[in-house]
DNA sequence: CCATAATATGGACGGCGTACAGAAAGAAGT
DNA sequence: ACTTCTTTCTGTACGCCGTCCATATTATGG
């Protein structure tokens, strides 16, 4: 009972979480969320993959664990600014998220396929929906309206890597399927676009102008 | 060249695309989007995992069908009838397309998965656009428009139903993860509800009139 | 120096997608 | 009717996955 705090006694450990969730978002980054895999991480960190079970229970745990991570990496700061008017926090909020995401594009199928309880996530939802109070919402509304934004955002950018993602064919594509029938693969993995390095290529033209001229369609819905 | 058309020799089918989409399907509802396996598939119609490779080129290809046929499955009657008013017919899909989502939770996944370039999918947002055009927008903005209600109706039953299938803990969960650490685990398949048998129990009530709620701000914004 | 406790490893199990080779089963040509 | 051809189906196998069990490693507290 004298020891100063935490670990007492026991094997050192040979890494640490934030390790194991580096390698998780580097997998993430180069093949999109299907190939982050247990044993991937382990081999990158260099233990033996079922090490992994004793810094988290699951790999289920340990994607919630990524999605969290993520959402503490993006930059509150313009958002936080009490000062400027609320409709340009918000856009300022959505476009850092949307950012973050086309820069780790494979997260978007981590946040929409576990619910959004982390304590980062309902950070997130909650400061965003004091913007939307400070906007003249009442408190009700301002939770209803900070879910539709977040709604937007995440499905817009789902939608969006999908369609990026597409193009590639897998490499492993007989013809065994009988004649005609034009039924296409698709994605494969095959040299994923490290999107990390490649972030600013994509986003510039098109479809951030979209994602503003919807946003701003919903922020002039929601406020009246 | 004198068999009246199609097949013309070989061993015949013992199933059909259809059969195969149906287990799909079923298993779909049954487990969500990762219960949906090829040897499970192949075991409910009957033939042996390999043979389904002779009706789709890979599981990709299976889940791309899958997509479209859920597509084709949304009733459009109330939407084609151009006397209503716009608005009412843009509302009445949204609700269709919801009710079909939640019937079959696991499809959302899919849906957002893959980019919507599947016949029936290209058709709904044309005709999505084509009554916002009927609104008094420029074919640009309709165009626009339905991306951005897409985007709203699959977001949201994205999130909703990652929410609903939060419950459930793995029951092999053990506390191998040292002393504290609160990591725990979600969703686990188990006794996965059928949806389709269940859809009118969680729709109805606080959700429905969230994302009405929100649906008629974006209209709102996007008529402005 | 020993007991204890946390962590790491070797190996295994069951499940996955799918590639390859060969068997089955009808249709067409003689 | 027999043979050939074509398509589909099956047996088998490979490599990958998540994760469990038993065991070996390496610290600390007495």
């Amino acid at each position: 009972m004298a020891t100063p705090m935490g670990r007492r006694t026991g094997r050192p450990r040979a890494v640490t979480e934030q390790a194991i969730l580096d390698a998780a978002l580097w997998q993430l980054d180069g093949g999109g969320a299907d190939a982050v895999s247990i044993r991937g991480i382990a081999a990158q960190v260099g233990i033996a993959p079922n090490a992994v079970y004793t810094y988290f229970p699951s790999k289920a745990a340990v994607l919630r664990a990524l999605v969290e991570r993520f959402l503490g990496d993006v930059n509150h700061d313009r958002f936080i600014d009490r000062e400027l008017p609320w409709r340009e926090r918000v856009e300022a909020l959505a476009l850092e998220l949307r950012t973050h995401l086309v820069a780790h594009r494979g997260a978007v199928q981590l946040l929409l396929g576990g619910p959004m309880d982390g304590p980062n996530a309902l950070t997130l939802r909650e400061s965003l929906s004091e913007a939307l109070a400070d906007g003249g919402s009442t408190p009700d509304d301002a939770a209803r309206a900070s879910y539709v934004l977040l709604v937007y955002i995440f499905g817009a950018i789902a939608l969006e890597v999908a369609e990026l993602d597409q193009r590639r064919i897998a490499p492993t594509e007989r013809d065994r399927v009988s004649t005609r029938r034009a039924v296409l693969d698709t994605i494969s993995a095959e040299d994923y676009p490290r999107t990390t390095e490649t972030a600013g290529t994509i986003s510039k033209d098109f479809t951030t102008e979209q994602f503003l001229w919807g946003l701003t369609r919903i922020l002039n819905g929601l406020q009246a």
